[in-house]
DNA sequence: AAACTGACCAGAACGCACTTCTGGTCATTT
DNA sequence: AAATGACCAGAAGTGCGTTCTGGTCAGTTT
């Protein structure tokens, strides 16, 4: 577990893994190399993180927390469940999108060295985006926007691993394609799985834009 | 190109390398080894296959043209579209999952050795699959069973993505958890594309069993 | 006393030379 | 004409020496 005598320092070595991470994988990203990064000793690096793979882990992590921020934000913003339930489940495709942009092969190298950590944190990630969908989908019903049959939980369940399939996990993002294309192949899919909910919507609706960068 | 003298030999030759992926794995797999099993000589493999690499592939390019003449069958069998299409949508990814189960770790090699031309074959049965999943929508919608909007091609497209998420691709077979686990995630997940057709059925309906072993 | 540092070192990773294996070829056999 | 298996270039594997690095902790700094 992570110890945080300083959360500023923890947070500057984060900032520096990621860059490193970003620039030559994990492999060759040396703990050395992080802590000159984050201008402290090699030795405060352990002060923070429990290993190399810890701070890799972490690094994801803090991505994670951050999409799910975000699905907090769109879950109370204004707008219909629907329309917000849609930029919900856009987002949490897109942002990790846009991390794998300039994460593409370190994400690789850690699901070669560390899959099962990793795909348990995953779980938990997209367990907390579930409940945080099944949380506006139980809004909807109540509200008779969505269908009450089946259960919210459910539901949201399946939009999850539904769109997980949008993920630039299994697929690179090259090989995702552009994220023009993806975000159009992401809103058919989140229209249908709308219409699921028993809100047919409009069959054509941009994707929230949330790219730092455009593909 | 497959040049095929004989297709009985071939199919011979398939058989004995899909056995012997599954034992070994493709790494480990020899040519050597396949002809022997297969009771040829080394150069007969070169009459029917370009490359060891080819010979692979084409085992699961058989695994999936397989998977797409039973879409076919289920896709003119008796019963509603709704029936027939949760049909289709559930056998695409459970056959698949029963064949990863004995091809695991041949199929993760796979992909690491010729990823690109392992992912454009898969592109193009996941196409033909999107095909016929069309087709049927299309009739539903003209007999009025399903709505009109979105087209017929493009509600296909993202049911074949959603329920790609569940294939035995990025997550492995042991990843994915027991076939009951993965069936029911997948029962969840099919209704709700349904419903987004318009077609709000029943909560909970078995998937069909196309299990040669349960797990 | 607590936080930070960087030298230390066991074992991981790398590089290289040598050995063994094997995918693809093709002269020979059927 | 189709099938075969010996051949061989180069791929893969092995063993060994060298270099690198993750994690530790005594010493230093705050």
């Amino acid at each position: 577990m992570a110890r945080t005598p300083d959360p500023l320092t923890r947070s500057r070595i984060l900032d520096a893994a990621d860059r490193l991470l970003a620039r030559d994988g994990f492999r060759r990203m040396t703990i050395e190399g992080v802590a000159g990064e984050a201008g402290v000793g090699k030795g405060s690096v352990y002060l923070h993180f429990e290993s190399k793979e810890d701070v890799a882990l972490s690094c994801l992590d803090r991505m994670a927390e951050g999409v799910v921020r975000e699905l907090g934000t769109l879950a109370s913003s204004p707008g219909t469940p629907a329309q917000r339930l849609r930029s919900m489940l856009c987002s949490r495709v897109l942002m990790r999108f846009d991390y794998a942009k300039r994460h593409a092969p370190s994400i690789d190298e850690k699901l070669a060295v560390m899959r099962q950590a990793l795909l348990e944190r995953r779980s938990a990630h997209f367990a907390e985006e579930a409940r945080l969908v099944a949380k506006l989908v139980a809004e909807g019903q109540a509200d008779g926007s969505f269908r009450a049959d089946p259960p919210a939980e459910t539901s949201a369940r399946a939009m999850v691993t539904a769109t997980n399939a949008l993920l630039p996990y299994s697929l690179s993002v090259r090989e995702l394609g552009r994220r023009a294309a993806l975000s159009t192949r992401l809103d058919e899919l989140v229209e249908l799985l709308l219409a699921g909910l028993g809100h047919p919507g409009p069959a054509v609706r941009k994707s929230p834009t949330r790219s730092r960068r455009s593909s």
